[in-house]
DNA sequence: ATTAGCACTCAAGTTAGTAGAGTGCTAATT
DNA sequence: AATTAGCACTCTACTAACTTGAGTGCTAAT
């Protein structure tokens, strides 16, 4: 699917021009940006071959053309080219990520609602599904003379603490015993292998001391569970609305995407094969995501990671008229900062 | 101001009826719901008394009634009658309830999810910001050999815990110094007191040790701080999409409301004077809110405490035609359950 | 105090007409 | 063979005039 030359520059302006302005673009239109060159007759003849090869839609007989799916689809693979980021504009994205005090959810949270005001899209972004860790150990406190902190320490530094009530007497002797004996059973163990019914088994061969335990153990099935799942954030819905074209759309494509399981179906879709470096980012088209709710919109979606301790996404949800090329690398560059502030924040070893 | 029998009756039918349709409301349908034994016209010489009195409002000539904001206020003052929540009903709240593996931050944001829909209004939760809390102690744990867990312990059972980078040789004596030190510092000091001068203070103090312990010192300080914030959890934007009366000031109501600044500003003017004990919903209409753009809505607010740990808020945003009768006591139920499980999950003494 | 009756008002819908932006095609030009 | 001027045609968007009907306000009778 090779064009000539104009072909693809007149694909090129037609395209950069229904991004700035939403409006059908006309021959005229485009022939003043050839300079009057190129008479707007011979670009209308142009432009009915684009049509014939599905770049472009025309939305009635007397409106100027449109781009199609596969119109961007063209353009973003091998037309536009990425706008480099200035320095100004790295240094801003940089000093977002110097405020420190902010922990992890919040980071991410935060995170979102700036990459949204960024982009006027909707953004979802992930948090972190750990893989592969191991538990180092797994530390006991008292915190009253009822509840005990069960702290989990992993092999990649990622700690989780949780309280959990108990019924017993607290002292020295009982803490150093269930310290001992929660450490035999799970230091050395990944997280993974902590599911319920691990927990179940090892606490029916505990007769006696089965309700002393188990409270404890199942705090630390929870926490192992909970550093395995991620949470989604989503911000910017009302960035849907500034699009017109979206307009009747917009509340559906908000419930689509407020659905986590939806969400995690969209990712993980074999088509939308995601690179696991972090940054490079993947732009999908209504159509390619197989949802008739989502015929109209583009989704961009890139990762941000620590090496192999885990990684998050980032999804970007608009109308397909985007600024793409200054959008994508904007979000790639926001990605490897995401990745590098947490690995500096989270990544121990 | 006090309404004659009829006229009461007509001005809760009116709010009734636009509760439910939200079109104006005519004479004649009001004549009907009387099954007829008042006629029309009656009932327009009633609503003219009602309008001068300032409880209706009517969007032109010869169109029907609409409630004003007054009208509201005297509605859920004093007409209301707060249908009481069926077994049913209570039961289905419990149930949400009743997963148990949620932490502290995912149950309140799936509860704004929750109330969103249920409410259908947008809603906003804030997690607790504790007060008063005493540091009981702080435990110092190795996480790595670069690495401590530092584990805040207060005296409501709260825990908090963090993981601090440190550039020193990890070992027994080590820990052992800095735990002393650190609990001889901060144990048995207010959270509150803990400010950043605070920090500075005691660090500067230290000389060849304030690389040592700076970083631990600051981390403690981050922990502090965040027991005294509060996030904000906004769910059900596109909820007010669905009241035509506020599709053209639904972006500019969610834009005020995502800011967390501008919430608190309103959670805390004393005119709205929310009572502390939680479960008792306080109902702000536009005008009481003293912004333009709030002009149209209805605010319901709502608290979740426990005892004298801290509380919470729960605002959920609509229009002015609310299903008060009936969704007044789901709030209130709702955040009583919700005072109820957090006081399980995190009061510990 | 209530109500029947009627003139009046206004929003919303319908129809018809107009302007203009843009196309598609043909024939002339390069 | 590619380009372009020229023109008829199409379709939207806008405006104006008209119609309909829901609903009111007021008056006079009950």
């Amino acid at each position: 699917m090779k064009l000539d030359n104009r072909k693809a520059k007149i694909l090129e302006f037609i395209i950069d021009m229904y991004i700035k302005s939403g409006e059908p673009v006309s021959s005229k239109t485009i022939s003043e940006l050839f300079q009057n060159t190129i008479s707007s007759a011979t670009i209308r003849n142009e432009m009915a071959r684009l049509y014939e090869l599905g770049f472009l839609e025309q939305p009635h007989t007397s409106a100027g053309r449109v781009p199609s799916q596969l119109g961007y689809r063209l353009y973003v693979d091998q037309i536009m080219k990425k706008k480099s980021l200035s320095e100004e504009q790295t240094r801003q994205i940089e000093s977002w990520f110097n405020i420190r005090d902010l922990d992890y959810s919040s980071l991410i949270k935060n995170s979102g609602k700036i990459l949204s005001e960024i982009t006027s899209c909707m953004t979802i972004l992930s948090s972190m599904a750990f893989k592969s860790l191991i538990i180092t150990k797994i530390e006991i406190i008292e915190v009253s003379n009822m509840a005990l902190a069960v702290i989990l320490v992993t092999s990649s530094g990622i700690i989780k603490s949780k309280v959990c009530k108990v019924d017993f007497d607290i002292n020295f002797e009982t803490l150093d015993y269930i310290y001992r004996f929660v450490n035999n059973t799970f230091a050395g163990k990944s997280v993974e292998k902590i599911s319920k019914n691990y927990i179940n088994s090892i606490t029916t061969g505990l007769d006696n001391y089965q309700s002393f335990f188990s409270p404890i153990f199942y705090n630390i099935y929870e926490m192992c569970e909970s550093l395995q799942t991620s949470d989604f954030y989503i911000d910017g819905q009302i960035n849907l609305l500034l699009y017109k074209e979206l307009k009747d759309v917009a509340s559906d494509i908000i419930k689509i995407f407020s659905n986590k399981n939806t969400v995690i179906d969209i990712i993980n879709d074999k088509f939308i094969n995601l690179s696991d470096n972090c940054g490079a980012a993947v732009i999908k088209f209504g159509r390619e995501l197989k949802r008739a709710e989502l015929i109209d919109i583009c989704l961009i979606i890139s990762k941000y990671n620590i090496s192999n301790i885990g990684t998050g996404n980032i999804l970007i949800v608009g109308p397909g008229r985007l600024n793409y090329s200054v959008l994508v690398p904007w979000i790639e560059y926001f990605s490897k900062m995401l990745s590098v502030v947490l690995s500096e924040s989270l990544e121990i070893k």
